[in-house]
DNA sequence: AATGAATGAGTGTTCATTCAT
DNA sequence: GATGAATGAACACTCATTCAT
């Protein structure tokens, strides 16, 4: 049973859907709402009758992706393995998601800009990072409390090894890499392995 | 005496660093050409007369940005020292610079969006991120070559660091981390210091 | 019953005869954007709508012209009488015209001017021009064949006869006769019976 | 002796041929100031020091032309020869200064464009259309009075004459013909032969 | 006389948004 | 719900002219 709503919400993800694919395509400023128009095969009204502007499309594609990406994360926590491996295991997931919207990742550069000026976009990134990194923190902990990892601060080394993550990904993005992806994938592994070698706990 | 040229390179500068000020508080493609004016007290016909177009402005910032701190981080590489204390010594670097233009900062991630889409950006991030890993790298080298440091691959060991710095930047300045800069400052050393425990030789 | 393409029809006819008036009274460079838009009382928007710029405007403008033109002298053609008299009676219908468009005569000077650099332009006056002459010439021929007229090129005359037509409305245009306009109709017809005269079959 | 007003003299012809050939190629209104400036390598200022504005170059333009004309076309009239051969030699030297000066002439239909909003200009032609015509006049009257011309208004006759040779220009200009300008030449001697034979006075 | 940097009003065009149908 | 024509403020850039040197 189709309700209205039913409806709404299926024309609202197509909008976004288009809406995200052109902003990456020609960047959030360059776009114009025309565009979008023509991409998601409605009229300009209709747009308009779904979204209140385009700062609301951008926005609503923003919360979208960090339900997404929270989600696929919160799915990882629950694995089963030693603390070493789950660390893997989410940088593989990292790789992974990266791959998918790989075209996708300029809009991310052009929101954090947008986040020093706009706290609403900085609202939701903070909300998104530090899940993020709570989700990393409870790995360390555990981590500590296995005997696997020193007595380090659990906040402040999530912090580094999302930031390690994040930065490599920008290095990447930026073009300051010259790999492909499969090769980012591993030097995120080895960067991680190392990392964590050096707050592993000494064994005698 | 001011030269023709002389006085061609100080309107250059001024309006460089009026339009460098105008972007990074209102945003790139918010900032109007008339409020670059404003800002740098020409008229228009004075800053068209330096710069052909807006467009301009944006990529002589960026070279300006890269030359300095390349310039900057040349300079920290003659410095005495272990191999340990060099890589402190550029994360405190960083910091300083970090503090010292912290409200330019966003102009960078407009940038790095941006570098997804031209490639005369591109091509200015590649230059420069080439650069800075390289000093890296060669702080690495000369680390294993002393015994100091596992033999890890020294480029993408160089990589992991700057990824690392340039990761925990990103957070910091999207609002992920609610800390003032000097505690940033600790943050990044303390990073920098576990990385480099995780890659340092094993002593007997 | 107003279909869509029946309201763009209406809309780019309001537009082109409010340019047209404009750029007769102000001369096409002078004529403003914002000036076409208040005589045609619509908003920029608008006119943006139904036509990508002001050139394509003033293309449309020639284009109409020229088929408003051709058209009407076509039906000249089909008259009967003898040659003479249709050479009268087209001598007539072009001081009618004149008279009716007199005002938007300045424009017709301009396009002049531009067709030296505008192949467009160019070309659209080569063909009205050549389907101008084409009429005269067959009357041309007619009367060779009639024995009325000696025996001319009939294209070389044409074009003269042509020539004649619009040298006249030249001068009379620029202001080196100070007649009115009813003094030019006889001037035509006085000068084009002499012509006539000069290629005039010998009568016995 | 160069006197001040030598040099004066001087820089202004430079300006006048630099300035009639940029406006030639480019048209009056896309031509820029610093386009005559660079033409005629002088700077801005010392354009400007020898004209007040590109209006006054455009009207100093004018004037050149047409005395340059009227002198020409003076000289002619003092020839020998029966009226229809000085009519067939001034058709000649029209061909001669079209030749010389065909690539100048988009200028002149700027010129008449502008005639219709410009009293100056009009006022101009005005002045320069009744000394040519008064020179063909002349020439009628004399045929009439030597029993070669019928009793035809010499005016009138003169107007059309003139209106003949400047239609076929135009029609040449716009690019109607199609005919290289040595046919123009023969193209206008046959017009206007036929065209005297109309008037012709007729002989027992 | 000559230079060329500086001025700033003016221009065509764009585009997010609205609204009658 | 949906359409797409209409709106008009906003914008980057131009260019004739001026003027300090």
């Amino acid at each position: 049973m189709a309700s209205k709503s039913e409806l709404a919400k299926t024309r609202r993800e197509q909008i976004l859907e288009a809406s995200t694919s052109v902003f990456a395509r020609l960047g959030v400023y360059k776009a114009r709402m025309d565009d979008i128009v023509k991409e998601v095969s409605l009229s300009k009204g209709a747009v308009y009758w779904y979204f209140k502007s385009k700062d609301e499309i951008l926005k609503s594609i923003l919360e979208l992706f960090i339900n997404r990406e929270l989600h696929g994360l919160h799915e990882l926590v629950e694995r089963d393995g030693s603390v070493e491996e789950r660390l893997m295991l989410m940088a593989e997931y990292m790789i992974t998601d990266l791959e998918r919207y790989a075209e996708l990742m300029p809009i991310a550069y052009e929101f954090y800009a947008l986040s020093t000026r706009e706290s609403d976009i900085r609202k939701s990134f903070n909300f998104f990072f530090q899940r993020f990194i709570q989700i990393f923190q409870k790995l360390i902990i555990q981590g500590i409390n296995q005997g696997k990892i020193k007595h380090v601060d659990p906040n402040e080394t999530a912090v580094a090894i999302v930031g390690l993550l994040e930065g490599l990904t920008l290095l990447w993005i930026v073009g300051a890499l010259n790999i492909d992806i499969g090769k980012l994938g591993s030097l995120l592994q080895t960067s991680l392995s190392q990392y964590f070698h050096g707050i592993q706990a000494e064994v005698d």
